[in-house]
DNA sequence: ATAAAAATATGACGATCATCATATTATATA
DNA sequence: TATATAATATGATGATCGTCATATTTTTAT
């Protein structure tokens, strides 16, 4: 029943990052939704509301990073891997009301100056899940430059997607999105075109 | 004078918007940096912050609608115009210290619930963007359902790139998405090819 | 069973938040 | 110049922010 608190603050503070940044998270709100008593948030975390901020965007960004990860493995192609990702992420966005999205996105245009961790962490996520999307690319006989961009484009436009995606709380720009980001890299595949 | 410091007022917020977010964004923040006096805010917006922000988020908005309308009108074709924008944009991320961005996406990831005027103001932002852009590819040739589809993958990729350009504070990301864009653009304009 | 440690409870701290009432100064109109 | 209105100054409001010291309860180890 120890790590069970802890873990709760987690994934609550996880979730209201994503929803409303850092600076519209308050540690009120974490304790109140996610039922922790409030005695313990300094004992868990003696780094205070960075630490826990931290602690909760590197779950999630690891979350993230497996999702992007099996969904290339699953996948016949690196296109339809790409096309599968943005799908779940679709999904996931119907089910949650259009509340969640990036976990760096948010943490990103908060621009929590001074938290240099906090950035590194957001830096080294976008660069683990380039180098997830280039090295599927490359292995599927795409060129190295050509996989490198292929990567940054289909990164920059979930990402942007995402945004959208939580504007219009409608998926039609995401599952577009994943339509013209499947085509883009099926295009660029050297060999065996679908029927 | 008059209307001097109400304009300041709403520049400096526009700006600590695009960095900070919503939440991150306080008056006491825009009293200072604008250096407007503290019994003008409720004077020249007696409906407060929110008042203040909708004002703000609505002239940076128009900002860059002007700014795209006059790359399309500038560029040869839709496909130069989409980089001319792109590389504009990279420009002011440059110049700025990679502090800005898009207007709006901010305050979308910030979930400011409640305030449905803003909510608005950012999908109607994204909605004219959009139609720029899809009139621009019909006008060029390309097909109506093609060019709706083009135009959603140039916003939400350009939308990303702006994200990922902060996180790396480096180009990078959006002068490769601007390339990305502009040979996807052409590739769907039916005839003229560039030698 | 007892001591030690881990976890939670309680409540207060100063700082900052957005808001606003009231007073004073500047500007325009007559 | 007299007067009305616009603009700024000042300071207080209650709420909430993150933080932390201290006390109590629960769990673990002996």
């Amino acid at each position: 029943m120890a790590k069970d608190t802890r873990l709760r603050m987690i994934e609550t503070t996880a979730r209201l990052l994503q929803h409303r940044g850092y600076h519209g998270t308050s540690l009120n709100d974490i304790l109140q939704e996610s039922g922790a008593p409030r005695g313990s948030l300094y004992f868990h975390f003696p780094g205070g509301k960075d630490q826990l901020v931290i602690e909760a965007t590197r779950a999630a960004v690891d979350e993230a990073t497996e999702a992007l990860r099996e969904a290339l493995v699953n996948a016949k192609t690196p296109a339809q891997g790409v096309r599968a990702y943005a799908e779940t992420a679709a999904d996931i966005m119907r089910e949650t009301d259009y509340t969640f999205g990036c976990p760096v996105a948010p943490v990103i245009l908060d621009a929590t100056a001074g938290l240099t961790e906090l950035a590194d962490l957001c830096r080294q996520a976008l660069e683990d899940w380039s180098e997830l999307l280039r090295k599927s690319f490359v292995e599927a006989g795409i060129p190295k430059r050509r996989a490198d961009a292929l990567a940054l484009l289909v990164i920059s436009s979930i990402e942007g997607a995402l945004v959208i995606t939580r504007a219009y709380r409608d998926c039609r720009s995401l599952t577009t999105t994943a339509a013209e980001l499947e085509a883009a890299v099926a295009a660029a595949l050297p060999q065996q075109r679908v029927t």
